[in-house]
DNA sequence: CCTGGCAGGATTGGATCCAATGTTCAATTG
DNA sequence: CAATTGAACATTGGATCCAATCCTGCCAGG
């Protein structure tokens, strides 16, 4: 009950439609997993959720399919879906994947960045100076990685990106509980962008690995701390 | 028409019947886009898929929307689904994504393979000496690989690892096609197996570097030579 | 002759209904 | 008394039906 309570405050405040009742439904409810108001370990009756959105249990189907298929959720048959449980061992897998992708992706991606987007950069930076929601934090902070990366004319390794950058949000929450009111490492995010703009690819490259590595460690002992 | 007596064979020859409809309408469409049975462009009807697979319309759908979000079909509101295009570009993006994920893979795999994964690795080489058909080549191919990676504790990585060489499949025949008869560098697989036996990662990470930019550079002569 | 709009058909999106499977709990038997 | 079996319930999987949207082609007007 209390999951679904929580899940209609999601449901209020994501009043822009979709094109269709399932794109709308699954943005939301990926949204709410990814910011942790779904809890790992939460059990999703399609029928419950046909209620709360308002919608019958179709699109909800359709819309649980696509976010196995994004590894948010288990899905057994005829026993149900259940949102994907975080753990250590899941965090440091994410992280080397992440570990992978983007010093990849942030090579190809310099060569072709220009003006436009270091000044998106330059202001997202700026952005997450002043911002106090740790939900929008994460939005920003992957915004700002994005774009970095966004130049590089490879769109499925983008997209895979992504992707990874907000399944990581879903530990961000603890990221950011762990180091206190501390931002998150936005040294680094400076040092990345100058980097970028020089064009200094191993540089920027050895700054993101930093980056990555620091913000794993954290992870990891906070998971450490506490079982 | 033509792409449904297609799809038909297919569907003859994947008898081993799955849990659910929609698993086994997933598992089939899948394997008949990999394998370039079904090729890109190819608009995908709903009604006529439920019929060619003897279901209703409703499982296609949930199978439709799983292989969206795997990124093999394009999926347009109210128009239907379409198998994604292959291209140089997309070509060149898959092969970002191996090369920055299958170094990863390996490196983490190499301290925790035991002898029964080289055994297994030993196997599958001796099996692609004597393989004629390019479709079980790929599924060889795709396996001997994973090998090499799966003592890696690292699920998430593997499982995306796994997606992309799947997608390379794709690519398979066309660098079959190219490389005429010749196999498709045992020489890298052997010696990739014999630095990751004597647990030389850098070795054979070099290796497999050099083998994946050799795949790409005879895709790309490929594309390039046919527009 | 070309262009814009309207109507008809085709196709997908969504809702409701029925079947199949999994779970739980109680009763019965060893 | 414990274990097992079976029956009722809950939940998901699948089929059919209706509504919304998009494409096609024809017709009228400029």
């Amino acid at each position: 009950m209390t999951a679904l309570t929580e899940l209609a405050a999601v449901i209020a405040e994501a009043g822009g439609r979709h094109r269709t009742a399932t794109a709308f439904v699954e943005a939301t409810l990926r949204a709410a997993i990814l910011s942790g108001r779904l809890a790992g370990g939460t059990p999703l009756r399609q029928e419950d959720l046909a209620t709360a959105f308002g919608v019958s249990r179709m699109p909800v189907r359709e819309a649980l399919r696509q976010l196995e298929a994004q590894a948010l959720l288990d899905f057994v048959p005829h026993k149900g879906a259940v949102v994907t449980e975080i753990s250590a061992a899941d965090a440091a897998d994410t992280y080397a994947i992440r570990m992978a992708l983007e010093p990849a992706a942030l090579t190809l991606s310099i060569p072709h960045l220009t003006e436009f987007e270091f000044g998106r950069a330059t202001d997202l930076l700026h952005d997450m100076d002043v911002e106090e929601d740790p939900g929008r934090m994460g939005e920003l902070n992957r915004r700002f990685h994005m774009t970095l990366y966004e130049a590089a004319p490879h769109p499925k390794l983008l997209a895979l990106t992504e992707s990874q950058l907000s399944s990581f949000d879903r530990y961000l929450r603890f990221h950011l509980a762990a180091k206190g009111r501390e931002h998150l490492s936005q040294e680094d995010h400076r040092g990345m962008l100058a980097a970028a703009r020089a064009r200094d690819c191993p540089r920027a490259v050895e700054i993101l690995r930093g980056h990555l590595t620091t913000a794993a460690a954290t992870l990891a002992a906070f998971f450490a701390q506490r079982g």
